[in-house]
DNA sequence: ATGGCAAACCTTGTTTGA
């Protein structure tokens, strides 16, 4: 089965470069963030004539996450649990079955956190946009917690908006103080991580030069200056399950692309 | 910090993104 995270940055302006993109890849599931659109607009039929089921969490305007389909999806909740004051689309789960396992999807849009407040000794504040991502980030350590203790096998996949390395980025220099690559975010990217999770292309590729994305600014994929954000976490069992992964770095070449392209994983289920 | 680009809004400029 395969399974793949793609932030399509608004599903109306990218409606043909993704079927195209599905079409050749042929996923399973595709877990998608920055819809762009209320569940009403979203085109489900497009995708329900190419055999997909759709589940949709949209909002106007901004954010929003969908889950496309080949097998049966059941169990769909939309919303991270912790804040009920938060509105914000970001976050969509559901159960898909496989041949010989159901696996937990999650489908996530974590906050990108920027513009950061720095305090007179140079640290971040914990506040507006930034405190926003480092508290979403919390309520998602503690859905993640739960689902390492559960028995099903688990995947959280998305746009975490975290470079979690200096060789995730192109010019890591260039990041030192925005909210993707902040000491503070990374430790609470690794915080998540530690409970047990695999982060499955680093699990199969080391080095650097590895990207999802590249600003549609400055010619950055002309010039290769990308940052790898987009990640799939999955549980031991899932882990197990693992038989490929990868990144589908051409599309982003492609004529009106998104600024983020597909990452994927092949799993025996 | 800004923002060379892009998307949505219901526009002719503003907001948001990363």
């Amino acid at each position: 089965m395969k399974i793949a995270t793609f932030n399509i940055n608004g599903i109306k302006a990218r409606q043909a470069a993704l079927t195209d993109w599905l079409s050749e890849a042929e996923p399973d599931v595709v877990l998608l963030q920055e819809i762009k659109s209320v569940d009403d607009a979203f085109p489900r039929e497009v995708f329900e004539d190419m055999g997909y089921n759709v589940e949709t969490h949209g909002q106007k305007s901004f954010n929003g996450v969908a889950i496309l389909s080949r097998r049966p999806l059941e169990d769909v909740t939309r919303g991270l649990p912790g804040d009920d004051a938060d509105d914000q689309a970001r976050w969509i789960e559901a159960t898909v079955m496989g041949d010989t396992h159901a696996i937990r999807l999650c489908g996530l849009y974590l906050p990108n956190g920027n513009p950061v407040e720095f305090g007179a000794d140079g640290t971040p504040e914990h506040n507006g946009k930034y405190g926003y991502k480092l508290d979403w980030m919390d309520r998602l350590h503690a859905r993640a917690e739960a689902l390492m203790e559960a028995e099903m096998p688990a995947l959280m996949a998305g746009d975490y908006n975290i470079i979690p390395q200096a060789e995730d980025a192109a010019k890591p220099e260039a990041w030192a103080k925005d909210a993707l690559f902040l000491p503070q975010s990374r430790a609470a990217f690794r915080r998540i991580l530690n409970l047990g999770f695999t982060e499955a292309f680093r699990a199969r590729h080391p080095g650097p030069g590895h990207y999802s994305f590249w600003d549609y600014q400055a010619g950055a994929w002309n010039r290769n200056n990308g940052i790898r954000i987009d990640h799939v976490l999955m549980t031991p069992a899932c882990a197990d399950l693992m038989t490929d992964v990868g990144i589908d770095r051409e599309v982003r070449g492609r004529d009106k692309p998104s600024d983020h392209v597909p990452v994927w994983v092949e799993l025996a289920a």
